[in-house]
DNA sequence: AGGCAGGTCGGTA
DNA sequence: TACCGACCTGCC
């Protein structure tokens, strides 16, 4: 049965709709044991996991027991150690794009694989990302690749080409080969103030204030990091929305979640 | 058929 | 500093 935890305002399959990762692989039903489930990937890492009602199961990646030690960073992972019932009522979200992105929690997921998801994001859309990244992982034995294996491996002509990442392919190889030895400051045992992580991760081939963002908030833990992608700049135009100064990023995936789901309406 | 996709870069004013 | 077109590719 796995370890299980009380998981309420969460919804496992809303938060995988929501274009935050690109590290999970939907399970069959049958194959989770519960309604839903998934195959998540993190750094290193794997679990299973599925959810029923207001409770989610936590098993290793073979469906066997997870060890009781892993228990704790797979529970950051998922959010379940925040308040969100307090962040949420702190956010005064309209009610409109409250309903519309019910259950989504933001991940605290790899920093490495976010850095790798979103350069391959930028200017393309999910299907296509998602391709990349699962022959990524498929490479790196069902995780990303780190940096210097993924180096290695996009030195072969034949390997990068099949990932279709065109004008993206040379970003991904200046991004590993620099961060063969390197990492964000904020991993250290320092403070460091967002701007100044973003700044520093903008240095990298291919990362602008976009991409920057998105590592900041999905993958340093920078809850205030506000992406702003093509929806967010849709609904700032239109809106009059003023971002939370300290769970902004929060705030910005509740309404890139209500954005484009009104799109495929 | 052709615009657009969870942008970034280099060149220009 | 602010704006513009180019850019690989494949969805829609």
């Amino acid at each position: 049965m796995g370890i299980l935890r009380e998981a309420h305002d969460f919804d496992l399959d809303a938060i995988f709709r929501s274009g935050q990762v690109f590290t999970w692989r939907p399970l069959e039903p049958a194959s989770s044991g519960w309604g839903t489930g998934y195959l998540v990937s993190s750094g290193q890492r794997r679990c299973r996991v599925g959810q029923s009602g207001g409770t989610l199961a936590l098993l290793d990646a073979d469906g066997g027991a997870l060890p009781q030690e892993d228990a704790p960073y797979w529970e950051h992972y998922f959010a379940l150690d925040a308040d969100y019932g307090a962040i949420l009522g702190g956010l005064s979200l309209p009610h409109e794009v409250w309903a519309a992105s019910a259950g989504i929690r933001v991940l605290a997921q790899d920093w490495w694989d976010t850095l790798v998801s979103f350069a391959i994001s930028q200017n393309s859309n999910i299907p296509r990302i998602q391709h990349a990244m699962d022959a990524l992982m498929a490479a790196g034995g069902g995780c990303v690749p780190q940096p210097a294996q993924l180096a290695r491996q996009l030195s072969d002509d034949g390997f990068a080409n099949a990932l279709r990442l065109g004008y993206r392919l040379p970003y991904l190889q200046g991004i590993a080969q620099r961060c063969t030895a390197w990492r964000p400051s904020s991993l250290g045992s320092r403070p460091v103030a967002l701007e100044e992580q973003l700044l520093e991760l903008q240095s990298l081939p291919g990362v602008g204030p976009k991409v920057a963002n998105c590592v900041c908030l999905f993958g340093l833990g920078y809850l205030d990091a506000v992406p702003r992608d093509t929806w967010i700049k849709k609904v700032e135009s239109r809106e009059n929305v003023a971002w939370d100064p300290t769970y902004g990023g929060i705030q910005q995936q509740y309404y890139f979640a209500w954005a484009r789901e009104r799109s495929h309406a």
